[in-house]
DNA sequence: TATTGTTATACTCTATAACTATA
DNA sequence: TATAGTTATAGAGTATAACAATA
């Protein structure tokens, strides 16, 4: 029984992804809370630091959601003060988001308390398992599933 | 630093950990497909068959999710035939839900189905590797996270 | 015509409140 | 009164379709 997996569902793969994600943000959320932000405000503020000036449908692929959902997005953090919007000077229909100074500023303090959430998740498990974890989520991820 | 962490996006714990179960979400849907259920409802048919007869209510926490969420799964269950539904004899109020024969085969080949799944899903990792990552999300789902 | 951002709308998921039948 | 199941309803979250401005 190399490969023995029970039906319990305490053990099903699926299961154990969802609790352990549903930890993660939750953990998140609270470790966001005082900075004013939340999980997903912090990624947009990730993805819009992580490369060039971008366009809000360049952000909406970046981080996978619908343009729509985007405007929504940017209309919370533009109302909070954390990022701007002006049109590009070349091509007026864009719109370029970036981060204010608070923003910024949001952003730093935003990545220390989310490692410090990562930190308490994964306090159950020698450093040794907390590297092989993460490095094993990335592969899958970086994986592309064979469509069969 | 043994803690090193950077700010991109794709090293944060919780986009890999969204990202992971997503994949696995849609593997097993897919792989359960062509029995007719979904990775929701294949774990309501795990929850079933995983101790004594159950009443709704019970079940539900088991599932964590509401009642009236519960409901609906199993109105869904039942019009599949996959599920049945009888009061109980000494508590009139409560439905005692059971599997019927056809849904004790639906989770036999569910089950099957979803292994099949998640060894698609760690088919980049080595048995190793893989057994770890199971053996330490069941060690984070199982240490209760100190609410500070 | 095509594209970007926006708005209106609809759909899914889920929970809260109210109802019924039983206890 | 309290509880189990149900129904009605409302609230997030997200997507599709239609629209205005720009290319």
């Amino acid at each position: 029984m190399s490969n023995a997996q029970n039906s319990e569902l305490a053990s099903r793969l699926i299961y154990l992804l969802k609790r352990t994600q549903a930890q993660m943000e939750n953990l998140n959320d609270r470790a966001l809370a005082p900075i004013g932000i939340n999980s997903r405000e912090l990624a947009v503020l990730i993805a819009i630091a992580g490369g060039e000036p971008t366009s809000q449908q360049q952000l909406a692929e970046r981080l996978g959601v619908d343009r729509t959902t985007m405007v929504a997005l940017l209309d919370m953090l533009e109302g909070k003060g954390i990022v701007s919007r002006h049109p590009h000077s070349d091509d007026r229909r864009r719109n370029i988001v970036e981060l204010t100074d608070k923003g910024n500023n949001t952003l730093e303090n935003g990545v220390l308390a989310s490692n410090q959430a990562e930190h308490t998740l994964l306090g159950s498990l020698s450093p040794e398992a907390a590297t092989a974890l993460r490095e094993s989520l990335r592969t899958i991820v970086n994986h592309p599933t064979r469509l069969r």
